[in-house]
This record gives C-alpha cells, structure tokens and sequence, in this order.
DNA sequence: GATCTGACCACCG
DNA sequence: CCGGTGGCCAGAT
C-alpha cells in the first residue's frame, strides 16, 4: 500500500467515535493538504472488516457523498447515528457541532509517526 | 508520460 | 438552496 493512502488510514483511524472529518481536513492532517478527493478514493479502496472508521469523513459541507447506489451511503448514516452524530433526512451533519478538533499534539504526532 | 476518473472543494450566479 | 465551473490529487489505464 502506498504511503499515502497508510497516512490517510491512520488520520482516519484516529477520528474519536462520535466525531467526524471533511475529506479536505484529513487530507491536511495527512500532510497533503488540497487532495481531498484522493481521500475518497484513498477510502473507496479499503478492504471489508479493515477497523478504519470512514463512515466518520464527509464532505466538508456537512453532507454524506457516499455511493448511494451501492447503500454505501445508507449504511454511513446509520453508523453514524449509532454513535451519537445527528444525521437529517437528506443526509446532513451539523459539522459546526460534531466535528473533531484534534489537539496541536495529536496533529504533530500524526505528521510525525511514519505510515504502516 | 498522457489521459481519464472520482466517497472533493471554493466560488459564482 | 440549487446547479455549473475550474482547480487539485493519487491511481489506474
């Protein structure tokens, strides 16, 4: 696996449950900032049972952007409200109240731990 | 190396 | 609140 698509793991990973991401903001703790639609490709790619949370990264306006033709995106609403994140019936995140805000630390220790 | 493809994004009308 | 536009990026062809 390509070290990029490692980090963009780990940043997601790292995502406490009942918090959620823009694909724009994990890129930039991914130290790529700008390639938020890698993000989801990055995403798209992962295997079933992989442990990394992606339901947990929307699009930075709030909204679910998953496939729904294949219920991704069904699916993603639902393991979201699960977790405690108010989801509309068009599928809306108020991201002003459930977004992470990851402490300076934790932001320089993702830059800094090599990716696996 | 050239092209094409999206689970993106900011901006504009 | 749409809907379109141009820009950006890693991957797959």
């Amino acid at each position: 696996v390509s070290d990029f698509r490692a980090r963009v793991w780990m940043v997601v990973k790292a995502i406490p449950k009942g918090r959620v991401l823009s694909y724009g903001a994990v890129a930039a703790l991914a130290g790529k900032p700008g390639a938020a639609r890698a993000i989801g490709a990055a995403l798209s790619a992962l295997p079933t049972d992989s442990g990394v949370p992606w339901w947990r990264v929307l699009s930075a306006s709030g909204r679910i952007t998953t496939p729904r033709i294949h219920h991704i995106a069904t699916l993603q609403g639902r393991l979201l409200e699960d977790e405690g994140v108010e989801v509309s019936e068009t599928g809306r995140i108020a991201m002003r109240k459930h977004a992470w805000h990851p402490s300076a630390e934790t932001v320089q220790r993702l830059s800094q731990t090599p990716p696996r």
